[in-house]
DNA sequence: GACAAACACGAGTGATCGCTCGCGTTTCCT
DNA sequence: AGGAAACGCGAGCGATCACTCGTGTTTGTC
């Protein structure tokens, strides 16, 4: 046989030191930078190394390529976004009325996109390499699914592509309300932006899911509910 | 003075064939066809020219280099747009009840960027090279001042930060909206999803207008405007 | 037909990028 | 202490890119 004596377990088994770690973490995080001011494809790994205040050939000892860099960095982020976004779908949340739902969901998503705006410069981009895509396709498709199942939770009799086009659309709104948020500058302004955002998607679901709207400000918003519940969709006339 | 004979109008005042224009607007297209596929940055002058079956120097004949080719098409883009919009912001479509006045901005706009996929593709990336960025922005605000006029036409006593809030975050849920609706395959799906945005965008300025949504599906409409015009952007408590 | 100018070509140029390689330094283990 | 391996360096390699230039072809004008 050819193989070696070794356990064929991964092709790349380096064993590294406490120095490499933080290496890694920090050319990630000069990468970070580099990918957010410039973009993947315009960003260069020589840049990255001279952000990370290291030599071209350090860079290359950590990461076999650029892609393995973003896909390292992205794989990171996605983990960090699960972990920071889990504890939001949970069943006693899944309780709550719709305000106090939509800021369990939205406030860590946006809280994380704040803190790490190269997520979104990332995953957006239609240059970054397909392998990063496909991860955030993943990760998108997650939440969506996610969300799907709220929206179906609340309309158990509703078609299953109404329950999809209801779930894609809030998402598309908050990507979109999103972008406005990180542009805004923090403080009275980002909050209100962030207030404005969750105003939009309130007064779209609220007559969608109608019944966990009691303690929505709007005092007309039970006589929207009661009046039909089976427009929610809204087949057009 | 050594001023040239010619009148000094612009320092290209290149004599073109029939032929060359021609060859600009094919060139042209086939730039928006790499653009759309790969990007700005990662679109190759000679994959365009290869695109549009010319040399490399015969593009280079039209463009002094890849910027002034995105510019060009940036620029028809723009102005087609505005063409195509202009009409959409017409006194007679302003005293339109909302559904209606919705159709007519909303339509042209997004049949626009389904023919033109381009446009979102070069405006969007945070690789296009600043003029464009400068145009595209100055685009933008032209459209977010328009809806500004509009959203302070129905609230007159509400203060300015608010209308420009509610503007923008309106123009942001379209853009949002816009990237689903470009996603979803022609056809039904397509026109479900555009059905689905108006949704959202009734429901957020329904309230916020008020008084021009007598028209709209939802019976109870009119007790949400009735029941207080002062919580229009809401203020949360 | 003859001349000039616009058009078309494609190999080639300099710059930049992703990435490598040889060699010196630091860290860990015994 | 001493050897092995991880760490660190930066000049440099091949590939690719935006762009040029010398030359030949087509078109408009007289």
């Amino acid at each position: 046989m050819s193989e070696k004596p070794e356990m064929p377990e991964d092709p790349k088994p380096r064993r590294r030191q406490a120095r490499g770690e933080r290496r890694i973490t920090q050319l990630l995080q000069a990468a970070a930078n580099v990918f957010c001011a410039n973009g993947y494809t315009a960003a260069s790994t020589n840049a990255i190394a001279r952000e990370a205040h290291v030599s071209p050939g350090t860079l290359y000892q950590y990461f076999p390529n650029k892609e393995a860099i973003a896909v390292e960095l992205g794989g990171r982020l996605m983990h960090e976004m699960r972990e920071a976004h889990g504890q939001a779908f949970t069943p006693e949340n899944l309780a709550l009325p719709l305000p106090e739902l939509l800021d369990a969901v939205v406030d860590p998503l946006i809280a994380f996109n704040c803190a790490n705006p190269v997520f979104l410069a990332l995953m957006h981009g239609s240059e970054t390499p397909g392998r990063i895509a496909e991860e955030h396709d993943a990760l998108h498709a997650s939440l969506i699914e996610r969300v799907r199942v709220l929206i179906a939770h609340y309309l158990p009799d509703s078609p299953p592509a109404d329950c999809v086009r209801v779930a894609d659309m809030a998402f598309a709104v908050f990507k979109g309300g999103l972008h406005l948020v990180l542009a805004a500058p923090e403080g009275p302004e980002r909050d209100a932006t962030i207030a404005e955002l969750k105003q939009v998607l309130l007064r779209y679901l609220d007559p969608v899911i109608g019944e966990g709207a009691l303690m929505a400000g709007a005092t007309a918003a039970r006589a929207v509910a009661a009046a039909d519940a089976g427009l929610t969709t809204s087949r057009n006339p």
